[in-house]
DNA sequence: TTGTATGCAAAAGGTTTGCAATGAT
DNA sequence: ATCATTGCAAACCTTTTGCATACAA
């Protein structure tokens, strides 16, 4: 149930060429490097951490272009903002339909990958009123690595 | 599928005596009105959408104060911050397991109840890393409202 | 009376905007 | 050459913090 992360960037970076292709969209250095740096990692990092992981790979990249990329990804499709309860946006490059266990700790997220979560009998007559796309679990509760301590850190 | 509103308020207002007695909390007037804010509406408020509604009813309580009673109301039970994609803190007086339809295109959350949904199998071995306390399905498309207009407009 | 909760002001994140300069096509 | 994209600075929005005052118990 891992994902293969090599074979995840290989296939953004030519997403990302035909995305950009399709849309009318320049093929940038900062597109590229972002997109990269997201796609790396599989822990939803904030538009923040992903700035931190592009300047060490370029520099002179701006915040500002970080964001505005990534809103970028997320309207063409090649990223997703998922939901989580904290008051910042984290960025998928994985765009399948997965799901997500987040600790009420230390923020953590972690993907669930489960066949019979993903194809879900929604219950019936929701679909007259709403066309549904799409859909995602957050499982809450605590990880392992914050189950050891039971006071209410953040460490 | 309906919730009753009137009761659920009325079980908010007792809700919050039992509560602020058992942890030792002082049951405020902002208390009282920014839990009755809360509960009488469905539609999952910001902080700043609260603070509205309490200024209707009493003057001169501060933005910050809502924001601090609504995090005693998360830390005691009494609410729960909504999982969502944007970067602001989504409340809900509604604790019990439920899930949400949001649509993409206007940015309205609807209740979704069904007993199947709540009821889940969850994925095994999920549980050796990880102490799973609820969990939330957040459905996306479109709404009625805006199935109609096929642009990608806000209204 | 005692200690918690509130209000204020200010700061601290996180995100967006306007505009000139840069760079991809 | 042209127009989209970037970088910068500043604004904006949401949330948090420190401290003195007010208020529930």
């Amino acid at each position: 149930m891992e994902r293969d992360l090599i074979a995840l960037c290989k296939n953004k970076a030519s997403e990302l060429e035909a995305a950009c292709r399709k849309n009318g969209l320049a093929l940038t250095i900062q597109r590229r490097v972002i997109l990269e740096c997201l796609a790396s990692r599989t822990d939803h990092p904030t538009a923040d951490q992903v700035y931190e992981d592009v300047c060490v790979k370029i520099k002179g990249v701006s915040r500002t272009t970080v964001y505005r990329v990534l809103e970028t990804f997320v309207s063409i499709g090649l990223a997703k903002k998922i939901s989580n309860p904290e008051s910042k946006a984290r960025f998928d490059a994985d765009t399948t339909r997965h799901h997500h266990l987040t600790c009420t700790a230390c923020g953590v997220v972690l993907d669930v990958f489960d066949n019979d979560l993903n194809n879900l009998r929604l219950p019936s007559g929701i679909e007259r009123d709403f066309e549904i796309t799409d859909y995602s679990i957050t499982f809450t509760g605590t990880c392992s690595a914050c189950s050891g301590h039971r006071t209410k850190d953040h460490g």
